[in-house]
DNA sequence: TAGATTGTTAATCGATTAACAATC
DNA sequence: TAGATTGTTAATCGATTAACAATC
């Protein structure tokens, strides 16, 4: 229904639902302008994204801060619980799994997995670390709807075909490489290095620009 | 010189060059094609990207590996080091610090800060934890000319606005917030839950469509 | 009514990609 | 020469934003 929501604003709503909370308690309303500033983007952007979800402002007032939480809440799909696994028990898997913003969105982490055994039986945010051969059994049992990958890039396609044929249908990447799923699986990738090596192409055109 | 590079060209260069080391040591010339079905996009889009920095390939045979592999580090500014500070010594910071893959990029990690003193004098990788207080200093005199914030949302636009004051002109912020900072400066911003919220959008509209 | 602000149009801008001449 | 593949054009597609009528 209606899936013409443009993927820029989809990936912008959660910035607005973030910036929500930016407001102190007593503002009840908002202006576009406001939670454009919020959000650092334009504010008729914001009209035209929060006019993807339906008509929520009141002209000349703004727009119900409450109401609006809410309404991106449902669509965002956040009105409900998620299980979610971890794929790899090193450094980053433990951060992600000890990581406070996942919970109050709902994302509740259920497993942590490592290949490697001398990983488990230790303990990760509560979680005992559990064999990689356990995957298909854990996504079944647990009800695993999203997997965050922190694995080696080495790793990453064979976890990510066993995850979809397991039944996952979300993943996050943050293994150094490109996987390839079924199109049907919705694929983020997060690449550290990548981010930085963009911070480092404008370093070293400014550098040049200015003569350094 | 030459600064008409789109900003989705220069995001993507990290990614062919990344995957031009998943090229076989015996291969030495590659296509677009190929390339393209590395780094998960078009081929026409790689040569379009590429012909940015130039033009290296060679009609009917196609690219030289170590050459563009060369161009692309030269044009990302990767042929030198960087001193790169981590603000924010807990699971995250800990993680980042920990993380192989940023040294191999030439990315050199010179201090771990914190504003907590129970942090201070623990060792992540290798490097004593030490006081947010003495940003300042370590950024002149260690060269520091990245700063990753993973601190808590809170302190955040304090930390950037002590970073851009002391000549720090490159910032990746993992702090879930929207900082704002003198336009000279380079912000990108990584979100771990806004990930995750992508992630559900799709979710929750797949299985509204299949009437799940 | 006067002021404010939305929702939406239409213009602009930028990015993607099919297609193909050039050429190895 | 025949086959392959680039570099680039031009068409298409999609996203951003200025502007303003609608309306609270």
């Amino acid at each position: 229904m209606r899936n013409i929501v443009p993927g820029a604003t989809i990936s912008r709503l959660p910035v607005y639902l973030r910036a929500l909370g930016d407001f102190p308690p007593s503002q009840t309303t908002c202006s576009s302008e406001q939670l454009a500033t919020l959000a650092g983007v334009n504010s008729a952007q914001v009209r035209k994204d929060l006019s993807y979800l339906g008509t929520h402002g009141t002209r000349g007032v703004g727009y119900d801060i409450e109401q609006l939480r809410t309404q991106l809440r449902k669509a965002l799909g956040l009105e409900r619980q998620y299980g979610v696994m971890i794929v790899g028990g090193g450094n980053l898997g433990s951060a992600l799994g000890n990581y406070g913003g996942f919970a109050p969105w709902g994302f509740d982490v259920r497993a942590v997995v490592d290949a490697d055994p001398a990983k488990h039986d230790t303990v990760i945010a509560g979680l005992v670390v559990e064999p990689l051969d356990h995957l298909e059994q854990i996504v079944g049992e647990r009800v695993i709807e999203i997997a965050i990958i922190a694995t080696p890039a080495t790793a990453a396609q064979e976890v990510a075909d066993r995850l979809t044929a397991a039944g996952v249908q979300s993943i996050l990447n943050f293994a150094p490489t490109v996987i390839d799923v079924d199109p049907s699986v919705e694929v983020r990738r997060v690449d550290l290095s990548t981010e930085l090596q963009i911070l480092t192409y404008h370093l070293h055109h400014s550098a040049e620009a200015t003569g350094s």
